[in-house]
DNA sequence: CTAAATATATTCGTCTTGCATATATGCTCG
DNA sequence: CGAGCATATATGCAAGACGAATATATTTAG
């Protein structure tokens, strides 16, 4: 936007005064919602995504979303988005950003306040979108664009600004692990250290030292241990733990 | 929230279809933008805020602010809102967080994009709001709600949730300053160790060490000397260095 | 019983940080 | 002019965090 005529802005507090009382005047955005649903799966960073049956950007990827509704919360209206189009309940959602770039969608000026969803693979059965590796092409927590892949691992064409919003969730959640207890919203109830650094591994994109990781969140207070081993292994079984804090 | 009626979720493919392509059927929420301007003078943090001359919350205390416009960028308008109520410009100017309870402005539905804008204390002469003293009753990042102070101390009442907005703002930035360059934008073009250390402690709300306080800084790439020294001092001048990487 | 695989524990060197101490430098005031 | 003061700047030391390597323990497979 340019400059906006400032020479022809006279007493700007009665025209603030009119806007307090009366913003009918201005015409209004719509606003939405996108959930980005993060979980980790066999070591690897997934996404919820659903394919455009329709335009704009069809047969493009989107994330799950819709319109907030007049007299709903924002964060209750990204729970019902999920229900409705993922089939499925966020362990941990919080607001992520709000993209509102005007032309970000070709149809009209909508304003969408992203949120993030951690949800563990167990509980990802039956939803309705389809579950996609992450690609995300940077280190850090500095976000730059990350993209869903198909099943051969190519990129997924991304509809709107959303390639964007994944990547700033990826961005995100990569910061919030280090002082966060988040990682456990990706586990069940139970599960081993190994499986948590495995969740550590797959939001930060590289590997962790073992040793080092143990004594820390060992020392953390974060864990409870329960004296039950995991089964089923062809070696020596784990320790199982449980997360001691609320998420 | 309870379930929801699962069985009387009928397809919903199509309703979402419809909601693509005549969105205006729903009514449209206002949305709007609130500035957190945040600056240290004499060691302590402070923010711009105006009092309301007229209902509601009239007497109260809020933030600069306004209207987004169906054309403009989100940021784009919190600049525009900087300028025409505080009367100055961000030297560092990002979003925060999207506040949309239904219900947080009496009259209407309002969701406002919170930013933050981080300003030398210098270049505030001549804004239109009232510069105040924040009262942060919390240490840490997980942000309550804080005030701005009258010139005796008091906490000022705030306007609608913007206590939370201001505490959200100083949560934010002093999560930011530990891997983040901001604190540069609180400082002019040249500054001493000192007066970069100040900037940190008001805005972490406790004190630092002063050799690590050095060693790290100096380590850390983000300081160029410049050989020159502070005048005017009652003591051994310290030398003036220079930010050497963007904010 | 032995091998394989992984869990768990320990040790060591390095780096960072808080704290204490020492030295340097410009000003003020007698 | 010189002593004292206030602050800048530099250095040494101990405690803690972390990466890497190594050693021991425990289960299954055969």
């Amino acid at each position: 936007m340019p400059p906006a005529s400032p020479a022809a802005a006279p007493p700007q507090t009665e025209a603030d005064f009119l806007r307090t009382y009366d913003p009918g005047e201005f015409e209004r955005p719509s606003v939405a919602t996108d959930v980005v649903v993060l979980t980790v799966v066999d070591g690897a960073l997934h996404t919820v995504l659903i394919e455009r049956s329709e335009h704009p950007h069809r047969g493009r990827w989107m994330l799950p979303g819709g319109f907030v509704g007049i007299t709903e919360d924002l964060e209750a209206a990204a729970a019902r988005h999920l229900r409705d189009k993922g089939g499925l309940e966020g362990q941990l959602l919080e607001q992520l950003y709000t993209f509102g770039r005007p032309g970000r969608d070709p149809r009209m000026r909508i304003i969408t306040v992203a949120h993030l969803a951690l949800v563990p693979a167990a509980r990802l059965a039956g939803h309705r979108g389809t579950l996609c590796r992450v690609e995300v092409p940077w280190e850090g927590e500095e976000g730059e664009a990350a993209w869903g892949l198909d099943a051969e691992g190519r990129r997924l064409p991304m509809a709107f600004d959303h390639a964007d919003i994944l990547g700033m969730a990826v961005g995100r959640v990569r910061g919030r692990l280090t002082y966060s207890p988040i990682a456990y919203a990706l586990l069940g109830e139970v599960f081993t250290l190994r499986e948590l650094q495995e969740v550590h591994e797959a939001i930060l994109g590289h590997r962790l030292n073992k040793p080092s990781f143990r004594r820390r969140l060992l020392a953390s207070g974060e864990l409870i241990p329960t004296g039950q081993r995991e089964t089923d292994t062809a070696h020596r079984p784990a320790e199982l733990y449980r997360c001691a804090v609320d998420l």
